[in-house]
DNA sequence: ATAATATATTAAAAAATGTCAATATATGCA
DNA sequence: TGCATATATTGACATTTTTTAATATATTAT
């Protein structure tokens, strides 16, 4: 069974409301989650290491990168719908570039936790 | 049809190469993803911010976020797994909390990159 | 030993995600 | 206009992820 009065066990009153007031509500609870799943895919992550260095258009980023180009499209979408990355056209060719240079330092940061 | 003669259009070779050199190698990619990955969900976001408070056992946590105890004992073995949290024993109660101090950080950013 | 409780595990269902082929759209050029 | 090319979108499929109920394990107290 599960806690015996269904009630908190261990924690006293005002440590329980430190931490709930202290857990971000649902609505940035969401938009961290929507930036931390930006980095969580391998695709992403080369994709966004490719446009650290570059912009370039999406040709040359699913060339470079060995993907489909219908997949490096969608990313694309995906995280430029989540404002990390920019585009402007040029003729037939969209370049694509980071948006938020904070971008780069995210994965610096990963990198510098895994003691890189 | 995908790219006129299947090879790099624009990227001149010089700047293609320190891309390609640039991309992390496939090792490096997973544990990134793996990383991020912690961060990609609510849930485990709610988890990481109650225990970046206070350390405590699994039925607190439960109650406070009010989530399943299944999915709460779920998800810390996956954290615990990947070096994010760590365990004591006391008894029947198992505490939880933070094991690497930097995970604290990696939410601050979060936060941070959102512009709050 | 037995009962009660805290946590973990298993198995299954539900939901989200990533990829690809086919196709559509947009632009430039003959 | 019509053709070629660059990118986007749609729809289908497979895989992964998240959640839950049921059950197992571990510990304490009687």
């Amino acid at each position: 069974m599960f806690c015996k009065e269904d009630s908190i066990l261990l924690l006293d009153k005002r440590t329980q409301t430190l931490v709930e007031s202290y857990i971000p509500d649902k609505e940035t609870l969401d938009e961290l989650r929507e930036f931390f799943y930006l980095f969580s895919d391998s695709t992403r992550l080369k994709m966004l290491s490719a446009l650290s260095i570059s912009s370039m258009c999406v040709s040359d980023l699913a060339k470079i990168l060995s993907l489909n180009q219908t997949t490096v499209s969608h990313q694309l979408r995906l995280l430029k719908n989540a404002g990390a990355v920019k585009s402007r056209r040029h003729g037939k060719v969209i370049f694509y570039s980071i948006k938020n240079p904070k971008i780069n330092d995210v994965m610096m940061w990963g990198i510098e936790y895994l003691g890189y």
